[in-house]
DNA sequence: ATATTTCTGGATTGCTTAGTATGGAAGTCT
DNA sequence: AGACTTCCATACTAAGCAATCCAGAAATAT
């Protein structure tokens, strides 16, 4: 009786014939692999030969389905790659420092050339037919809570006295994360990190011109 | 021996028996249905029951194959809504106005309710298998023509005598690029219009801040 | 009226999809 | 040594995919 439908790495020293791949390896090809095409579109037949040419059998004993696979890669993309966000959630940086290193270390991940160009959570499951609608919901989640932090930040500035309560300051939020999520499409596109870094620089400049004096 | 392997609306008064259902109605659902799918998840049975429950001796003899239907849905999608970009090669408006007609234009209109949300060029194609990189180029292409537009716009501002030609002003095209689409990604996620209408009048303040005296 | 052209409905093609069943291999535990 | 547990290779299932074939229906042209 196992509550679990497949083996996850949550137990030590197993008895039974040991696994012949490397289960975080294959999670890291699996996620280079839906990073660069998006979740509906890769196949299982492509997802077990970039990990290693392991066997049907093997992959749903070590992942359960597609689906929770992705929903797996998403959360290892969140703690390795995405935190590149971590700032938002940082409250030793000041608002402005958060909101500007997020966006420059964003810029500078999404443009590497050592991984798949883009952001999977932007771009992972734009193009979802009706039955994957939970995997398009699982990233507009995480999309939201980027936008709910970039808020926070804002909100803290006005706490802070580092902005004025004004309509201007109320349309950075969006402003904000407008840029931040626009940024997946340049990068895939081709745009460098200089041209997004240089527009970020820019882009600051509304928060300077609007920053009261302290 | 007919050269085209479909027949499209080339000529007038055409023998044999007439089509049943409306080549251009059965063309803007499948429009509406690719907008809200993207193109791969899309399937030749959504289509055909969405297009009126044509079959698919008819579909074939209409459209040619799913990648042709595409690509004639994607040029009526730029003849039609893709025309809130028009500003930018409409040289009769000021540089500034072209570029922030485009941008107020498309977040009204990627979040009316009248079809859906978003944009079918920078989304409409953003999951694809290896062999519908085509279909991807194709949109990638469109994309770059608004960059070059908006390039366009700021490179005849600076002509003009509106923008310096400073470091800040080559920041321009990048920053206002990312934001435009990045809204697609905004609207898709449920932002209303006004929200986008009050981030682009703070964003517009940064060509305000640059902008030479007249 | 008859020939010709074109469209339609339905069955069908070959291929790919996600996922499963089975039998045996390769370990650990006692 | 032998019981037990887990994994793996292979064959397989059922459904969906884009696309095609064919026979008949419905129009025009002569």
């Amino acid at each position: 009786m196992e509550v679990y439908p497949h083996r996850e790495e949550n137990q030590m020293a197993r008895t039974g014939r040991p696994r012949e791949f490397d289960r975080d390896k294959a999670l890291d090809a699996a996620m280079t692999l839906f990073w660069a095409q998006g979740y509906e579109p890769t196949s299982l037949n492509q997802l077990k030969a970039c990990m290693g040419n392991i066997s049907p059998a093997s992959f749903y004993a070590a992942f359960g389905s597609k689906e929770t696979l992705f929903r797996e890669v998403v959360q290892r993309y969140l703690q390795t790659h995405g935190q590149v966000m971590a700032p938002l959630w940082d409250e030793t940086l000041s608002p402005r420092d958060a909101i500007e290193q997020t966006l420059r270390r964003s810029a500078r991940m999404q443009t590497a050339r050592s991984h798949p160009t883009g952001c999977l959570i932007v771009q992972g499951a734009c193009n979802c037919s009706p039955e994957n609608l939970p995997v398009q919901a699982l990233l507009a989640a995480e999309r939201e809570r980027s936008r709910d932090g970039i808020k926070a930040c804002i909100e803290r500035a006005v706490t802070n006295g580092e902005l004025p309560a004004s309509a201007v300051t109320q349309t950075l939020p969006a402003l904000f994360t407008t840029f931040l999520h626009g940024m997946a499409c340049e990068a895939r596109d081709g745009d460098k990190v200089k041209t997004l870094d240089a527009a970020i620089t820019t882009l600051m400049q509304v928060w300077d011109s609007q920053a009261l004096q302290p």
